[in-house]
RNA sequence: GACCCUUUCAUCUAGCGGCCAAGGAUGCUACGUUUUCAACGUAGAGACAGAGGUUCAAAUCCUCUAAGGGUCGCCA
């Protein structure tokens, strides 16, 4: 069975380029119906936070991710850990290191001097004298002295590393806590995981973690090495590049099947195929087909997304969304009208529930510019006539196309041309040039209201006059 | 600096030696549609990092160069 997990420290919210990696491991779990798994990094005690765990949490139910049973906390299994750390010593697979910290930075100074590759020269790797006094060893593995590490890395293919490049790593601090690469192998081989997905940060990870393995005796999972996610210049992805929490983009109005379809072609694609429910990721995705290469973020796709999923939510499930952004229009009478007419106008929930107001409020001001322009020559008096001819039309009305049929009917009998009276109107009952169909807005808002907008406007005219 | 990884339009990508004078998508530019904007439709501009090989044939294989990135913690 396919097991995979995602294994955050809790040391701040969820990264986008997190939620990445566990979309592609719970992408991977569901598609062979295995298990996807949740385990909490937090072995370093002075750097947890309960708030971040949380905001992981928040997150995860958010975009929908779910996970198999419940979550693990490395903090929890310390006991365990000791178990092992006994038996490597035990079996003389790991020993005692009596280096002080200072001694430690010195000897890195000194290899950086010669412009070498820092690493643990391996001093008490056969150390059987008197430890010095006042020293609280730490514990080192055993990593092999000659030869090469090698795996199969399901992205980036054969990875050959020299084993002198891998220093006997610390496995326990002096304090006794077992340290991350130690608890990580540990933790995916007892958890049963099959394949291990995680950022390409942790490349030169797994070779140490292969120590581990080898040296428990424990069967290696797959690796899959998924390349950083970029900014829009090619660079790191930093807070300066606007949203990486990724609950800041619910705020900012995005859906999450928008954000996931749009990180789930960040690095993997099929074919030329851009839209993917979920359904269809869970269906299509393979690991075997991520990208080897960084990719960067690119604002204007994940907006183009996110409008495509506007456009297509049914009404009744955009109603309850936008209840989040300050717009309750649960109940309204032309509730099918109203989204038709604004749905289109929006990249986001945000300007969605803009576009709403829009309509459903009457202009507060009118834009300068759309007034300058509208509002000029014999406006008010041809606002004033079409409204007269509105009222008899008063609970008579109740489609776009049969206000349009009057406005048309207006023209005519005016003779003067469509623009004459449309923009005007336009700015009477929007308050502004551009927006949602004047057809439409009359009939969502009703002629009462639509007289009322046109008498505001044809009083502001004629004050300004 | 050492080690490792990467490199197709501005961006996301297709491509697995002939189907490629390189396809799709976003963005951009026109045009159409519309009373306006948006949405939509049509068209257009736009890339194999460079140099050498291998081969009848290379974006695809090999080598080097260059540029980007990652890692070098008693952090994860």
């Amino acid at each position: 069975m396919t097991v995979t997990r995602f294994a955050p420290s809790p040391t701040g919210y969820l990264h986008i380029g997190g939620l990445r990696t566990a979309l592609f491991s719970w992408l991977t779990a569901r598609h062979h119906h295995g298990r996807f798994l949740l385990r909490i990094e937090d072995t370093d005690l002075s750097r947890n936070s309960q708030e971040a765990l949380k905001a992981i949490l928040e997150a995860f139910q958010w975009v929908g991710l779910d996970y198999d049973g419940d979550v693990v906390y490395q903090s929890q299994r310390f006991d365990l850990y000791r178990q092992y750390i006994d038996k490597l010593l035990k079996e003389g697979k790991a020993y005692r290191c009596y280096m002080s910290r200072e001694e430690l930075d010195i000897l890195r100074e000194e290899q950086m001097a010669r412009k070498e590759r820092a690493r643990y020269d391996g001093r008490y790797r056969d150390f059987t004298g008197t430890p010095p006094a006042g020293v609280e060893p730490v514990i080192r593995i055993k990593a092999p002295l000659e030869g090469n590490i090698i795996f199969e890395d399901g992205v980036k293919g054969e990875i050959c590393i020299a084993a002198d490049e891998v220093d006997d790593f610390i496995i326990a601090r002096s304090d006794g806590t077992p340290t991350y690469n130690f608890v990580v192998a540990i933790d995916d081989a007892l958890m049963g995981l099959t394949e291990v997905i995680r950022g390409d940060d942790h490349l030169y990870n797994t070779p140490k973690q292969i120590v581990v393995y080898k040296a428990l005796g424990f069967t290696l999972p797959k690796f899959y090495h998924v390349a950083m996610i970029n900014n829009e210049q090619g660079k790191k992805l930093s807070k300066r590049d606007g949203a990486t929490d990724v609950m800041a983009y619910q705020k900012l109005g995005f859906l999450p099947e928008a954000l996931l379809n749009f990180l789930v072609r960040l690095g993997w694609s099929h074919g030329d195929q851009e839209i993917f429910s979920i359904s269809e990721m869970i269906e299509l995705f393979d690991p075997k087909d991520i990208n080897k290469s960084a990719s960067s973020y690119n604002l204007d796709k994940l907006l183009w997304l996110n409008a495509h999923y506007i456009k297509n939510m049914p009404n009744d499930k955009l109603v309850t969304t936008l209840a989040d952004y300050g717009v309750s229009i649960e109940g309204h009478d032309k509730l099918e009208m109203l989204l038709d007419a604004t749905k289109e106008r929006g990249k986001t929930l945000v300007e969605l529930a803009a576009q709403i107001k829009l309509v459903l409020d009457a202009p507060e001001n009118y834009d300068p510019k759309a007034a300058k322009k509208a509002f000029k020559g014999d406006a008010s008096e041809i606002l004033r006539s079409f409204a007269e001819l509105l009222k008899n039309w008063e609970g008579e009305l109740h489609f776009p196309a049969e206000y349009h049929a009057v406005l048309e009917k207006f023209v005519e009998t005016k003779e003067v041309g469509f623009g004459k009276i449309a923009q005007p109107l336009r700015v009477s009952l929007l308050g502004s040039m551009t927006g949602s169909g004047v057809d439409e807005v009359m009939a969502i808002i009703g002629v009462e209201e639509t007289v009322h907008r046109i008498d505001q406007a044809v009083f502001f005219i004629e004050k300004g006059k």
